[in-house]
DNA sequence: CTGTTAGCGCGTTCAG
DNA sequence: CTGAACGCGCTAACAG
């Protein structure tokens, strides 16, 4: 693996030669460059980033945290992400932490050992006071999930309450009486503390509730965030006394659990039971029946989300600090 | 950002005493370890990963290519390795190529670097002489996408001839007469050469064919990867004079945008068109009809690429160089 | 058992 | 315009 070094001998010329035309500086002989370039070409050199980080200069890599990259929400908002870097010459690299708070913090060396140049978070299972420190290392950008308070850094997401507010009031138009609640919760190793974005979410439910006079039954509260998260709850649902009419998800992979089960004992769905789900990922329209959901701009999250982080890279202006989306309900044929 | 000189400072010994401390080393005082650890907690230190792979040591961090990370098959791939990798301790980092020869080959250079101790590669766009040189650098297994040679380096996959054969044969059997094909292409930038595995799935196709006696219609010859290829799949389809009454398709992505499309128009599943898919992805069985496809047994392929990796990195006895799974037909009601 | 020394590959002064 | 020299943070070899 040829360095700096044998680029400089074959081309005759001195490691700072090489590493001036590498870097595109002036003030140097036509010919010497030439005679570098070729050399590098010959040698097939590439320059060593972890000894260029360790000098300190850039990457042109960011890295993206996310829980769990099988759920479409995430590797959509990846993927947005993905494109607005590479039309910048930004690479990306993926992290996924599984909702462990130690595997987030593993992850987040990345911006410390300046492997990356910034680093955006798609979730965020670690207490703020644990992530912030890392802000002195390089730019932190906050997308989807969210800490309460978040000092300084830049958040993109939508406006979780108004949204699961809007759902069930659209239950509630609709004549249900008895809604179940699914609480969108990734379990975490040891503590399953409901991150501000579960909590903003019920908070809205309760709200449209309150307002409609209707009460929560605690045994209409589950939790889940997959597929099989779904079908299980269903299997919780047929058990209970009085059976929930209509339920609200975190996901429409929970959604699609809870219709799938709900269609293999013979429910008629929205009439035995309605569901709302929440994302509106790319296979909500290509169940039976067509799933009511909310629309996360995950195109639009994930573009914003990268490009204030290219914003902070060139140290432009200061991006606005919080960004909310709009996150329109479409009702369809589940409810 | 406290370096590996501040704890020394800190602990009132040398730095290659923290060095020692550090990486486990036998032949340390107990109270100088306590202290170093001590002074160390207090700093909140933390190694210099650049620095350390600039020293030639390990990472414990794997990078792993895909071509599309919004496809299911590749992110549940992935997941599968996470969970073996994690197991051992080592981490995961996901480059999403977008089918990009460049970005590939950006990627590989992480393993140039040392910035990752191995590499995998679930996708595959170079032509293999471009790939072969970064064996020197360190591991690589190729997992799904491979070349027609690839000299000394472990292969997991199935056998996508006998796979694809075994789809036709049951159309066939059913008495299907038209039968259309869609390629599972990735659109590279420059060239849309067909990879090796597409070629020996459509080789399985023909020679399944010919055996009935049968002959294809390159009208009948589609190419796509994704739900929308799927869709405008259909939307062609329509127009030809003699419409196929089956398909096979390269994804369960495509199959979905096909059903999708047909139902749209009022077609029939699988009266008016017979739709076979590929991956058994999640989706698979939420759809109506359920799809009939051949089912890639992604965790197992996943987890074997993982464990030949690490069999690698520990330098024990070489892993098998090509490993076939079992990729059986699932047969449901969209045939 | 421990500190000193010498690079890993690169970018950046600072003298020419 | 160019090369010599230094140091980024870390580890390994070598003397104590």
């Amino acid at each position: 693996m040829p360095t700096i070094k044998d680029v400089a001998l074959r081309a005759g010329v001195s490691r700072s030669t090489v590493s001036r035309v590498m870097n595109n500086q002036p003030y140097v002989d036509e010919e010497k460059r030439k005679a570098v370039k070729q050399a590098m070409k010959e040698l097939g050199y590439l320059p060593n980033s972890s000894a260029q980080r360790l000098r300190g200069t850039e990457t042109r890599t960011i890295a993206v945290l996310v829980s769990r990259i099988v759920n479409p929400f995430f590797s959509a908002i990846v993927d947005a992400m993905d494109e607005v870097a590479a039309e910048q010459s930004y690479r990306l690299i993926l992290c996924n932490t599984r909702g462990s708070a130690n595997q987030e913090l593993h992850f987040l060396q990345l911006l410390r050992t300046k492997q990356v140049d910034g680093l955006i978070l798609a979730s965020l299972v670690n207490d703020w006071e644990t992530i912030a420190p890392y802000t002195d290392y390089g730019p932190i950008v906050i997308c989807n999930e969210y800490p309460r308070q978040s000092d300084g850094v830049p958040v993109v997401t939508i406006d979780q309450s108004k949204a699961m507010y809007e759902a069930t009031v659209h239950l509630l138009k609709k004549g249900y009486k008895q809604i179940a609640y699914c609480n969108p919760i990734t379990k975490t190793e040891s503590d399953a503390v409901i991150s501000p974005l579960a909590q903003d979410r019920y908070l809205g439910f309760c709200q449209a509730m309150e307002e409609a006079g209707m009460h929560m039954y605690g045994e209409c509260l589950f939790l889940g965030h997959s597929l099989e998260d779904g079908r299980n709850i269903f299997k919780q649902m047929v058990c209970l006394a009085n059976r929930p009419d209509a339920i609200l998800t975190g996901s429409d992979e929970v959604a699609a659990g809870i219709i799938a089960e709900a269609k293999a004992a013979g429910w008629k769905i929205p009439d035995d039971l309605a569901i709302v789900g929440f994302d509106n990922q790319p296979h909500a329209t290509l169940i039976e029946p067509e799933l009511t959901t909310i629309h996360q701009p995950v195109q639009e999250m994930g573009r914003a989300a990268m490009e204030r982080m290219l914003a902070l890279l060139r140290k432009e202006s200061p991006p606005p600090l919080a960004t909310y989306l709009e996150a329109p309900l479409l009702a369809r044929k589940s409810t």
